[in-house]
RNA sequence: GGGGAUGUAGCUCAGUUGGGAGAGCGGUACGUUCGCAACGUACAGGUCGUCGGUUCGAUCCCGAUCAUCUCCA
């Protein structure tokens, strides 16, 4: 039976049974931030096991991609090493939402085990948790299993948690004696070992408690089922192999690397560490990114990334030292294709972010060896032989070079390696870290609105349909105190009962106006949301005085809530317009929507090409002409998925969720904001730039309508200006700039010249001026010259013109003085540039240096220049006099 | 979120008590050659990431900033 028949009978099963066959959810985790992946069945159905959400079934059953690696279930060391762990993997499971309990769940399992996938009865046991003696009386006396083969264990093996609070409860799991010969072979081995003969394959977990912040277990008046079974797993053991490895899932992969290499598996243990973590890797490699995941050097896409190049090393071992990972990659689409449609969708897109990665590491690999090579040269040069754990930590912190590789050339060298001092220096860099994360905590919702908060105080928001409304005043707050009212003058902050303003939130900037009676005007400045519920108006009170209780009038003011939906609603098509130019893996990663421009970030793994820019700018004033309607609906959030719409974040457990449709499909998103009535409202769309935000990460930022089209008109302006200032016409500016600087290029070209011309007759003054001290020629003279380099070039000038001798030139510029001296370097003996110039500088209060033949200096009183060159004279006779 | 590294010619990179910006490859021209390859000669190509500070003077020291790499969380 191959892995597919087994995943389509377990679900198959379970639909006869009654369950909805939910399809897999990404690996991403919608809803949950803690979680770095879905790494178990239950992940999508969280909200139903807490109450939080409804559905419209109450049993269900799925085979969940799943990956553990990162985080709290961090298997990626391990994977390789033994014969059941992997980064990726499939859970099958059904799952009880208050419906059915354990006796159902037992007697499935067992039946599906037994009689499905025909596993033999008396080789399986089970364990049950050592206080659960209703799980421990359907195995005995319902399935009539020997009592022998059921086992009671601990806390540690049998009890499941979520968190440290909330939905828990035992669980049992059904394990396969795989013999005597596989395992530890102690004689004591027994169900809970933690060898690999008693190979637990399901664990039904039975949710009854909810345990409370003070550890208190109450039970839940509705318990949950939540099984889980690996597939990996299941296959191996039904296909009587003793490695998930060795089971069909993989056995077209490691084949092809068989190919790649031309080793084969099963010949030497080092090398088959390499199969099955490459094997591995690659899965959870084409299973990430098809998931949009990027490599990058944080967060998620660090985890991949140390995924790729995990696999890229092991790939060394087999001597695979370019582009193998992607050819792999393309077996694992080919094999997993047709039951995961998501990886031949973005095929393409998936080899090309491996390939990329790929070169990526072997930069950083080539560049870090380098680095390396350097610090065993040094090594060895100072007679030491063990690379200290500072350099190794070193080499892998900053430039990415993995210990286990600097072993591998250490050993080559005939070098140790000081492992222990590179754990030391891993842990307090570990440390160091969580230190720091403590600082950020949460945004403090001031006290005056936490307790409107618990008094279930709401503002029921009215605004999609109108922007003028009449409303009470339910707390006005000053300082961030609840005062009752205020009076003219004062910056207040007001609660109604219902509002037409709109509260920041969704990245999508708050409304302004007024609220007014006969008795006063509050200027809104600001709006803003606060816990679920609660839109608090911020500003000014221009006149009277409010207090709560008050009746008043709401209006947003128009020109700005219009500018901003106009905004919006290009926000929407721009993120399809970017998915349609650049591809699917194009996601929303942030957005600002104000009124006067539009920030939109999303996940791009490179540069967008300046014409790929202008299609995207096009394609989204085409979907503006067009002037499709943008509809807003209301749905459960269950319809909203079928509908396909797109899903951005801080997405909330809740009934209904509000989708925003424009035209005939082109873009439906999950979207609380405010949006225009047809595109064609936006008027005008400009990208005015692109740049990166982070790894991975870019950032358009345009402008819609009005500002679009000011936005425009300035430019022009200055192009026109500019164009009339070159006398040509605005189609020929660039053309006409890159003749001027051409010219001014020739001209700077043709100044220097003439400078050198001018300069080598004004020499051959300066040479009149030579005198002779003690038969050496020297010369002190004073010069335009407008920085040192023209000081520089005139002595150089000079130098060559007497063959031997000392130079000292001063100028001055801008209230400084600059001097230069040059030595031929015949004299060097005789006289050091470098203290003539510190001399002389002294002379005009400053400070100057260089080498023997040469030294520059100058000094902030260009008025004792004169008196400076002449010292010269006076040092060079001192110096002939001392030498004489 | 915290740490480390890098940014110099089209490419790969050198460049220390702060004092004339370099090499190799590539490019152009010329030469040797039947031709190719190769070699020789000459030349072009630089806001030393950006901005600020210290200094008589900054590719170099200090600060900020941007980009890229990398580790930890």
């Amino acid at each position: 039976m191959d892995s597919r028949e087994i995943r389509h009978r377990f679900l198959d099963y379970f639909r006869k049974h009654g369950h909805e066959v939910v399809a897999s959810s990404p690996l991403i985790p919608k809803d949950d931030p803690s979680l770095l992946f879905t790494n178990a069945g239950m992940v999508q159905f969280k909200g139903l096991f807490l109450g939080e959400e409804k559905r419209g079934y109450a049993r269900a059953t799925s085979a969940q991609k799943c990956v553990r690696a990162g985080g709290k279930h961090n298997d990626l060391e391990n994977v390789g090493y033994t014969a059941r762990h992997h980064t990726f993997f499939e859970m099958l499971g059904n799952f009880s939402f208050g419906d059915y309990f354990k006796e159902e769940a037992i007697t499935w399992a067992w039946e599906l085990l037994t009689v499905g996938y025909k596993l033999p009865d008396n080789r399986l046991y089970v364990s049950v948790y050592k206080d659960d003696d209703e799980a421990y009386r359907i195995w005995e006396n319902t399935i009539g299993l020997p009592t022998e083969r059921i086992v009671r264990l601990g806390d540690k093996d049998n009890f499941w948690a979520m968190g440290d609070t909330g939905p828990c409860g035992p669980c049992s799991e059904i394990l396969i004696d795989q013999g005597p010969s596989i395992g530890c072979g102690r004689p004591e081995c027994a169900p809970g070992c933690d060898c690999d003969r008693y190979l637990e394959i399901w664990n039904l977990v039975f949710t009854q408690f909810d345990r409370a912040s003070d550890g208190k277990l109450s039970p839940l008046p509705r318990p949950n089922i939540d099984t889980g079974m690996g597939l990996e797993r299941l296959a191996a053991v039904v296909q009587g192999k003793t490695s998930n490895y060795s089971s069909d899932i993989f056995k077209h992969l490691i084949s092809g690397i068989e190919e790649l290499s031309g080793k084969r598996y099963g010949q030497d243990k080092k090398s088959d560490v390499a199969f099955r973590v490459i094997s591995d890797h690659a899965r959870a490699t084409a299973f990430l990114i098809g998931d949009g995941i990027m490599p990058s050097n944080e967060g998620r896409g660090y985890v991949l990334r140390r995924i790729i190049r995990r696999a890229i090393r092991f790939g060394h071992v087999l001597g695979l030292t370019n582009l193998f990972l992607k050819p792999v990659c393309a077996r694992v689409i080919e094999t997993m294709g047709q039951d995961y449609n998501e990886l031949i969708q973005s095929q393409g897109f998936i080899e090309g972010v491996v390939e990329n990665e790929e070169r990526r590491f072997a930069d950083t690999l080539r560049f870090s060896m380098k680095v390396l090579d350097e610090e065993i040269a040094d090594l060895k040069a100072k007679g030491s032989n063990v690379i200290p754990g500072e350099v190794v930590f070193k080499l892998y912190d900053t430039f990415g070079l993995p210990a286990d590789i600097v072993e591998d050339i250490a050993r080559d060298e005939g070098l140790g390696v000081d492992m222990d001092g590179y754990q030391d220096s891993m842990s307090r860099q570990k440390s160091m870290s969580q230190e720091s994360w403590k600082g950020s905590g949460e945004e403090e919702i001031p006290e005056a609105y936490r307790n409107l908060i618990s008094q279930s105080v709401t503002t029921r928001f009215i605004g999609y349909d109108s922007i003028v409304s009449g409303a009470r005043i339910i707390a006005v707050l000053v300082d961030g105190k609840d005062s009752g009212g205020a009076a003219k003058g004062a910056q207040a902050e007001v609660v109604l009962d219902k509002t037409p303003f709109y509260g920041e939130a969704g990245g999508q900037a708050g409304d302004i106006g007024v609220l007014e009676n006969e008795h006063m005007l509050f200027e809104v400045q600001s709006t803003i949301r606060i816990g679920h519920g609660l839109i608090i108006h911020k500003g000014l009170i221009a006149n009277g005085s409010l207090s709560a209780g008050d009746e008043i009038n709401a209006k947003v003011e128009y020109s700005n809530r219009n500018a901003t939906a106009c905004n919006h609603s290009a926000t929407h098509l721009l993120h399809k317009a970017l998915r349609d130019v650049l591809g699917d893996h194009v996601k929303q990663a942030g957005s600002l929507v104000s009124p006067s421009r539009l920030r939109f970030d999303f996940s791009h793994f490179t540069q967008v090409a300046p014409e790929k820019l202008i299609e995207v700018e096009t394609q989204v004033n085409a979907y503006i002409r067009a002037n499709m309607p943008v509809r807003t609906e209301e749905m459960t959030k269950e319809d909203a998925m079928k509908t396909g719409a797109m899903a951005i974040f801080e997405e909330r457990y809740g009934e209904t969720v509000r989708v925003v449709s424009i035209g005939d499909g082109v873009s439906m998103e999950l979207c609380g904001g405010t949006h225009t009535g047809r595109t064609g409202d936006i008027g005008l769309f400009r990208i005015i730039s692109e740049g990166a935000v982070a790894a991975n990460v870019r950032r358009i930022e345009a402008l819609t309508g009005d500002e679009a089209l000011r936005h425009d008109q300035r430019q022009e302006r200055e192009l026109k200006l500019a164009s009339s200032l070159l006398k040509t016409s605005p189609d020929k500016v660039a053309e006409r700039i890159e003749r001027l600087i051409a010219e001014q290029k020739d001209k700077g070209k043709e100044v220097e010249s003439l400078k050198a011309k001018l300069l080598s007759n004004k020499s051959d003054d300066f040479l009149a001026g030579i005198r002779e001290i003690g038969g050496i020629k020297v010369l002190a003279a004073e010069i335009d010259a407008d920085s040192q380099k023209e000081l520089r070039d005139s002595a150089d000038k000079i130098k060559d013109k007497i063959g031997s001798g000392v130079i000292v030139l001063g100028a001055k510029k801008e209230g400084k003085a600059m001097l230069i001296c040059i030595v031929t370097k015949d004299k060097v003996k005789q006289f050091q540039a470098g203290k003539i110039i510190g001399r002389l500088s002294e002379i005009v209060g400053g400070k100057g240096g260089g080498r023997p033949d040469m030294a520059q200096g100058g000094g902030a009183e260009p008025e004792k220049l004169t008196a400076a060159l002449d010292e010269f004279y006076g040092l060079i006779e001192k110096a002939q006099f001392e030498q004489n």
